[in-house]
DNA sequence: ATTCTCACA
DNA sequence: TGTGAGAA
């Protein structure tokens, strides 16, 4: 498939695909006229490559751990090395900080709706209130 | 339609 | 990390 049918069945832009070539998130082999020719197996590993971009991990981690995560893991997991296991527990750790961070937000914003739900029809009161920290 | 590169947020 | 413009 071209960048075309990749970029509608991945919901990613063809910018973005081209940026991950060139990033050496994913290979596409030409055609004569110098199109991308993509293979059915790119779809899942683009959709898997945006899922650790929106993890928070940047593509130079990903780079490396993309292979650990391809179909024969039984392959994969004895060239794990030292440092490779030192890179994937700090982002583990990264991503359990911003799991938190997010929990918290949500929170927040919970709160803030649970007070403004009550607060429609005069437009004054709890939410005011609350927005100043007094409630 | 698709390609590339340069520059920028 | 991701985008916009311009040219081929």
């Amino acid at each position: 498939m071209r960048i075309g049918e990749l970029s509608a069945r991945t919901g990613t832009p063809r910018r973005l695909l081209r940026y991950y070539e060139e990033q050496g998130l994913i290979v596409a082999e030409r055609c004569a006229n110098g199109y991308r020719a993509y293979d059915e197996f790119c779809v899942d590993r683009v959709l898997q490559i945006r899922g650790l971009l929106d993890a928070g991990l940047p593509t130079r981690i990903i780079k490396q751990i993309l292979p650990c995560l391809n179909k024969p893991r039984a392959i994969h997991f004895p060239d794990a090395t030292p440092e490779m296991l030192a890179t994937l527990e700090g982002e583990r750790d990264r991503m359990t900080e911003r799991i938190e961070t997010l929990m918290r937000n949500r929170d927040a914003i919970g709160a803030y709706l649970e007070v403004v739900r009550g607060t429609v029809g005069g437009g004054r009161g709890a939410a005011q209130e609350a927005a100043r920290g007094v409630a």
